[in-house]
DNA sequence: CTAATCTGATAATTCCCCTTGCCAGATGCA
DNA sequence: TGCATCTGGCAAGGGGAATTATCAGATTAG
């Protein structure tokens, strides 16, 4: 076929085509945090999106398939983002059970709550928009669970009591956190963070000292 | 001004005009029902409900005031009936901290997974639509908090753990609810409810008995 | 310097849906 | 039975957005 498309083209602005594309992209991912996270996603247009990203309608198309895979791609930088810092704390935290709740969730709030843009796109404006994204929100789901569950059964002495199942447990934990941040989203002032690592390093550290 | 609107008419097809305006309100929210919780919100057209109720497009508005007050309709339908269930398990149920929380949540999962549909709503098509819709998720939730807190407060003996908040340990109870129920939805198979059950009154009675 | 390539703005085409109006047929009241 | 009222089908005006095309101006390679 005579489509190239990936020709290398020629320098421009100092960038090669490929740095310029990339460019680009950046540009659309930060418009769509931003209008998809204030505006919301279904009130948000590609005209508004490329308005904001100083980009040419026509560029959209050549650098995300769709608005729909635009907001994926935002949400899964920021859920990238949460994990790293996760992981981190998670590889610093202190062996005993209470220590690693309770750094691990730090992490997770902080990282949750660190941008109120970033927030709304991971907690509203992602669901329900189609089976791809849904099955996405539970790939993410799924994955801090297995963190969680590994991290539980790995506790020296065990903390879980008997009759809960584990993964049921991991999801549960997983869900509850999501559910504090969310009422903390909609309520008014600043979320107390501490009370809810309290919290739920309380409700599910039931046997640790 | 002249606009009666409530004027009574006359008979027709055996039913009063209140009669029929609530038949046509009752066909829009099983239309309201099937289409969004199979297709989803955001695809179903105001056409297609009412050729799903059999319904003129014309009296779509008579009946409501918009397709998302349709679905917010449909909604609160499905959550006062859970609600009833719900009250009702806990004025039937033994006093045990243990025994009180298995009904309740045999319940609340019984009901809120009795009509795939409805689930599909309630956990998806409800998110992230607009913020009215957000705010009346919330006074659900709120709701929902209000009650599991005033039944661990009652339990003798107590059952929360020093240093964990009430209400966000009532929160924390109804999201892990909620998450095992997405979760359970999402995967292949039947939910094991027994299963959720058993985990859940394990992890929010750590206390008693 | 000149020509080729890239960029940004504008807009046109197309499509879909909301919303309201009209008309023929059905039904109930006098 | 005749007339008023209700109902369902049809559709058309109006608006908004997705997607692609065109064109003038800017930038780089030779």
């Amino acid at each position: 076929m005579s489509e190239t498309g990936t020709e290398d083209g020629r320098r421009y602005g100092g960038m090669s085509a490929a740095e310029r594309s990339e460019e680009r992209r950046l540009r659309l991912l930060d418009a769509g945090l931003e209008l998809f996270g204030t505006r919301g996603y279904a009130a948000t247009t590609i005209e508004q999106l490329c308005a904001q990203a100083r980009l040419n309608p026509r560029y959209f198309y050549a650098e995300v398939d769709s608005r729909e895979a635009l907001l994926r791609a935002v949400y899964d930088r920021h859920v990238e983002e949460v994990r790293e810092a996760v992981l981190a704390a998670i590889a610093a935290a202190p062996p005993d059970p209470r220590g690693r709740m309770s750094l691990a969730l730090r992490a997770f709030i902080d990282g949750s709550l660190a941008d109120e843009r970033a927030a709304r796109v991971n907690y509203f404006e992602m669901v329900g928009v189609s089976p791809d994204l849904e099955q996405r929100r539970r790939e993410v789901l799924g994955s801090y669970a297995d963190l969680v569950a590994s991290q539980i059964a790995a506790m020296e002495p065990p903390i879980l009591p008997p009759g809960a199942d584990l993964r049921m447990s991991a999801v549960a934990l997983v869900s509850a956190t999501d559910g504090l941040i969310i009422d903390a989203l909609g309520g008014p002032g600043e979320p107390d963070r501490d009370a809810m690592i309290a919290t739920l390093t309380e409700l599910f550290t039931p046997g640790a000292p």
